[in-house]
DNA sequence: CTGAAAGCGCTTACAG
DNA sequence: CTGAAAGCGCTTACAG
């Protein structure tokens, strides 16, 4: 209804040429101050509005990327999404933030949609199952793209992969249980045989296989109430284990409670270390031992190195992990 | 780098004009069965993906809507984008995520990016503070807006707001509370005078004036850890607080871990009630009464209005609530 | 330092 | 039911 005014509309206004006020909008050096004033004063003036599809169309960046979650449920996806978003805010980007909820179509549909807005990059926390077809349309938009977090396993397409050193971590918390609560360790969470539930467990595994023991899982969805649940059924029925390690801390926040419920001291008859230390692992009671994976600080890095590929072209390594820590609470260090 | 095909290569390989093949992307009636068939085909065999810079310049829909939420960290609101993400796409549309942060600098920025990128609605959960500038360039592009869940008090645009009815839901609460666990009520959480604290605090103001009683209000953040400081606050020196109406789940929540560090027992010693009844509320222990706000079925309705609004030029009302209902659990019921 | 002109990939009346 | 032509609002060499 209201037409928004265009370039013409603020060149007259500042009475100058159209191509003078593109300049003037994309901050050209070749403009003399006094008319650049001149002109945005005009944009002002105007109430104009940049038109980034009819930039776009011509070929400039649209300054639009997009960050495709699989669970914006989990908090450590949320702060992944919000850090991410204020850094390329930062360096001037649009963040179209869109979440797959673990559902393969919605995720086709989203990359299908991300790339008809044109996106100048990707940033991937997939979503397990279905085909490659729309990841062959990334690569095929020639689209810089990176997974996060989560690695797709296989396929014939493949993103550059920035994640954790999950392994590591794994490692640290299955140590510590194990010196402290002995043998009887279990892991509880994760839906088998997907490549982060492998990853996750792996330094469990393998800090089990060791010491010759047989590791123990309780696999399930990777959220509270598998892990509410999964308390109750270990209070009941497992004497035998001692102390657990989590996928996430989601399912260790979920455990608290079901051994809450079932008159199960956590840091007393039982220890539990969580994964991702998300904010509530310090705020929840018993405070929650967890592995440290300051997502944060990754999605700052990862931003500017996608970034860096964009804009200069420079591609990255195939996969960057970055290091993370134990941090031990209340929930595993009886006092 | 690898040029993306464009409607005339498709029409090409499909040996019609090209304005047949825009007419098959629209899925316009009147193209013969076969000829779309075989546009179709060229489609695939081309990999030909929609240009929507293009499309959205010569006048049609961006196919893009925005929504922007004040904090990606609350489930409330993370629960809201999940659905009203779910029901755009369900519709057609692209949503892009914004996530303002309680910032209303960054909520000026993701406003004017989302204009820019030309959408088609806005559903906006406002960010309070700054000036109203933002808000005047939505109005001035004309582009239907709704505010969810918060409003913005007074100034001088106001777009339709989508709410519950909070009203109620404190009501219901501290009438419950006063039953339940006598006259020693207080209200925890809430920025004050933010109108969206007033609107959350009227039904318990109320019901004490009603009383006869003085309200008691711990006022400050709305998050877990303000939650934890003032359970352990008032376990210390407020013996005379019997029973806890929150401003959301996640102070109640925080309330949860403080009393359970200070030795109180909740749902004995004290009650507490909860504002959303976001899905934790119910996984947590003792498991948390809470006014239920059905924010899926709010953000699907909502999505409804707002896509009538754009698409068949229908406004909707000026304010809408949607009803709430107490739901009590062990938090607040002595057994 | 600034202007005139071409063109990005679509959609939309308008003919046929 | 399908094609030829104009135009959406920008950017980008190219002159001047």
């Amino acid at each position: 209804m209201s037409k928004r005014p265009t370039i013409i509309d603020v060149a007259k206004a500042a009475g100058v040429s159209k191509s003078t006020v593109s300049l003037v909008l994309q901050n050209s050096s070749s403009v003399k101050a006094e008319t650049r004033t001149q002109v945005l004063q005009a944009i002002k003036d105007t109430r104009y509005v940049y038109n980034r599809a009819a930039a776009n169309l011509r070929g400039a960046g649209a300054g639009l990327v997009g960050l495709i979650i699989n669970d914006l449920r989990n908090p450590y996806y949320t702060e992944l999404a919000t850090s991410v978003q204020m850094k390329f805010a930062e360096r001037g980007y649009a963040t179209a933030i869109g979440n797959s909820d673990e559902d393969p179509e919605l995720q086709a549909q989203l990359i299908t949609s991300m790339i008809e807005h044109g996106v100048s990059a990707l940033m991937i926390a997939p979503a397990y199952g279905g085909d490659d077809a729309p990841f062959k349309d990334i690569q095929q938009a020639g689209i810089p793209t990176v997974q996060v977090l989560r690695s797709l396993s296989g396929g014939a397409v493949s993103f550059p992969l920035f994640s954790m050193d999950y392994m590591t971590g794994g490692l640290l918390a299955a140590d510590h249980m194990l010196t402290t609560w002995g043998k009887g360790i279990a892991f509880v969470g994760g839906v088998e045989s997907r490549e982060i539930t492998i990853e996750r467990k792996s330094g469990y595994v393998k800090k089990m296989r060791d010491m010759g023991l047989d590791p123990i899982y309780f696999h399930g969805e990777s959220n509270r109430t598998f892990g509410y649940e999964t308390a109750i059924e270990i209070a009941k029925n497992h004497p035998e284990i001692k102390g657990i390690v989590t996928f996430n801390d989601l399912v260790a926040l979920g455990m608290l409670g079901g051994f809450a419920q079932a008159g199960v001291k956590v840091g007393e008859d039982i220890g539990i270390v969580g994964f991702d230390d998300i904010q509530e692992a310090s705020q929840c009671y018993p405070k929650l031992s967890s592995v440290r994976c300051d997502v944060n600080a990754f999605g700052q890095q990862t931003v500017d190195v996608l970034l860096n590929w964009v804009e200069k072209d420079v591609r990255p390594n195939d996969q960057v992990r970055f290091p993370v820590d134990l941090v031990l609470r209340a929930s595993s260090t009886r006092e």
